[in-house]
DNA sequence: ATATATTTTTAGATAACTCTAAACTTTTAA
DNA sequence: TTAAAAGTTTAGAGTTATCTAAAAATATAT
């Protein structure tokens, strides 16, 4: 069994890449666990010591297998809350975060399989993002930044790069909700910004907007 | 905010009587919480430092409004968590209490007055226990012991005084789920076991049980 | 009413997680 | 290729919650 605090440090290395074979990096745990690197390096040297991280000195970590399997559960766990709080209780896509992030916390494997039941064992959170299942398998389609379509190009609204809430609402307001079908009208090679047809509707979205919203073709 | 371990001690102390005038006492504090006596002290000054508690050295413990509140929303978490358990995922009642457990100190509001919607709203949990609504307020039924009835009494099981899995999986076997009505056919003075039946079926009950099962009539 | 038993509190330690400040490694750039 | 910068670890300390053992207060029973 794993603390609290363990499995947000192991969620936060896979989140930063650790499930690869580039060594992630104190200071970016430390950052996006709002701890000190101080902090970080001793759990770095608990976390070795249960084989659940692949740890050196200076050089960063990688998670093991055991590691990898113990994050993909939190994620996975983390989505599933997710739908449940859009789905069944009506929240926003840009409010449920919060609070998934306590619940995925919960011990319970039975729990957790029979949510997934309960809400048609979904493959993908109110984001976009791959629901693994219960063996850490994410059965992902392919998706692309809407920024490397050129025009013509027409795909679906399949997920986001960023989920700050500041962005979802953003997106909710200018009808770029999951699912909404889109064609490139033009993509604008001098600042990055890309032109859209949602059906009859043309708008323009920014640069960074169109690097952080993913189209599936 | 108060720490997860608070909440528990303030649950423990609501459901010892720490709600009413008598003072809960240490040692039953320290048993229901699985702790030792000097662990107890030392929370209890922190919980009496907050408000939460009136705690008088050697005397014992009352909880303040502000801590009553406190615990009966905890309360009010873990029973809506439990019908959700039961009436969404599936769970037996005698499988939810430990995931409650876990899941009435989830924090947010706007989570609990949700689910408490989706869930319609409900006035008991899957044993019978009255759920508190968003102000604290019990609207309660007035439930009698078995134990208490006498011959030809006809009421509705509608609650229990015991939690444990093995008192609530003999009831399941025995057919005396919440909501199935009983008559009582003969209280017996000699050992207080009880004869009923159940539409046409006769069964006798034990002493032991029939204090622990609630009747509305 | 006082000795004994029970209950509660205090004292002192331990474990998990955190921090700041200082020391040490690695990287970068002149 | 070495000095400065950036990144990481160690040392030492604080907080929260826990414990055992000993001391103190209260309850009980003859």
């Amino acid at each position: 069994m794993n603390s609290f605090t363990e499995e947000n440090y192991l969620k936060a290395i896979y989140h930063l890449g650790g499930a690869g074979n580039i060594a992630v990096n104190t200071n970016s745990i430390a950052e996006l666990t709002n701890t000190k690197a101080a902090s970080v390096t001793d759990m770095l040297k608990k976390l070795a010591d249960k084989g659940l991280i692949n740890y050196i000195k200076y050089q960063g970590v990688t998670l093991t297998e055991k590691g990898k399997g113990t994050a993909i559960n939190i994620v996975r766990k983390h989505r599933l809350w997710e739908v449940f709080l859009v789905e069944k209780l009506g929240f926003k896509w840009d409010e449920v975060h919060d609070i998934a992030e306590e619940l995925e916390h919960i011990n319970s494997e039975q729990l957790i399989d029979r949510l997934d039941t309960f809400l048609g064992n979904p493959k993908a959170d109110p984001h976009g993002d791959p629901i693994p299942d219960r063996d850490g398998i994410f059965h992902k389609k392919e998706l692309i930044k809407l920024a490397d379509l050129i025009a013509k190009q027409e795909g679906k609204i399949s997920g986001v790069n960023e989920h700050s809430a500041a962005f979802l609402q953003y997106l909710e307001k200018a009808g770029l909700t999951l699912g909404t079908t889109i064609v490139v009208k033009e993509a604008l090679e001098y600042d990055g910004s890309v032109n859209l047809l949602i059906g009859k509707k043309e708008i323009t979205v920014s640069s960074k907007v169109a690097k952080n919203l993913l189209i599936q073709l």
